[in-house]
DNA sequence: GTAAGGATTGGC
DNA sequence: CCAATCCTTACT
């Protein structure tokens, strides 16, 4: 079982976000007990240019994160009520992230960060070096279907991008 | 300072 | 189909 490290997450966010399809997601809560999932689902968002990338709106208090090293957190809330698990990815200057759609079990975005209990604390948390939230790549065999980005009906031909990732085999 | 709207979900 | 619910951004 190894650990995904910072360099794994200094790539292309499009090179990320396929490879990280069929990794482990790892989660330790304060009573010390540590759970893990598959990732299931993924979406990928791409700089300033992407009208769905919440850096298109340029580098602000909430978009600051994408804008460092790859291999950080980037946590927001929808809605009021949902939080958002993100992986940015590239690196620094280049505001790239990948959104945690689903892992095995618990199928949406939503859903996955309120069962794992992510809130904003975990913004900017550092993959590489967290004790509480991290990747592992256990050599699964994955294979994935790609589609469109859910939700984003605002951003115009970007919606029609296939950056959406899906796992096939299990 | 004020207003509009969102990378969603679940219930009617 | 629509409300819930609040943070961020844009604009007066």
């Amino acid at each position: 079982m190894k650990k995904l490290d910072a360099n794994f997450f200094r790539r292309d966010v499009l090179v990320v976000a396929p490879e990280l399809i069929g990794k482990i997601l790892a989660r330790r809560y304060e009573n010390g007990k540590v759970e893990r999932y598959r990732i299931t689902e993924i979406e990928a968002y791409r700089g300033e240019e992407d009208l769905a990338c919440h850096a298109s709106k340029g580098r602000t208090t909430r978009t600051e994160v994408m804008y460092q090293d790859g291999g950080k957190v980037y946590v927001y809330l929808i809605y009021g009520m949902y939080h958002m698990l993100n992986f940015v990815t590239s690196v620094e200057l280049e505001p790239q992230a990948v959104l945690i759609r689903g892992i095995d079990g618990f199928d949406g975005p939503g859903k996955l960060t309120k069962h794992l209990l992510i809130d904003k604390t975990f913004y900017g948390e550092d993959l590489a070096s967290s004790e509480r939230i991290w990747v592992e790549d256990d050599n699964f065999p994955a294979k994935f279907t790609t589609g469109k980005r859910i939700g984003i009906g605002y951003a115009g031909e970007w919606e029609e991008k296939p950056w959406r990732f899906i796992l096939s085999s299990k």
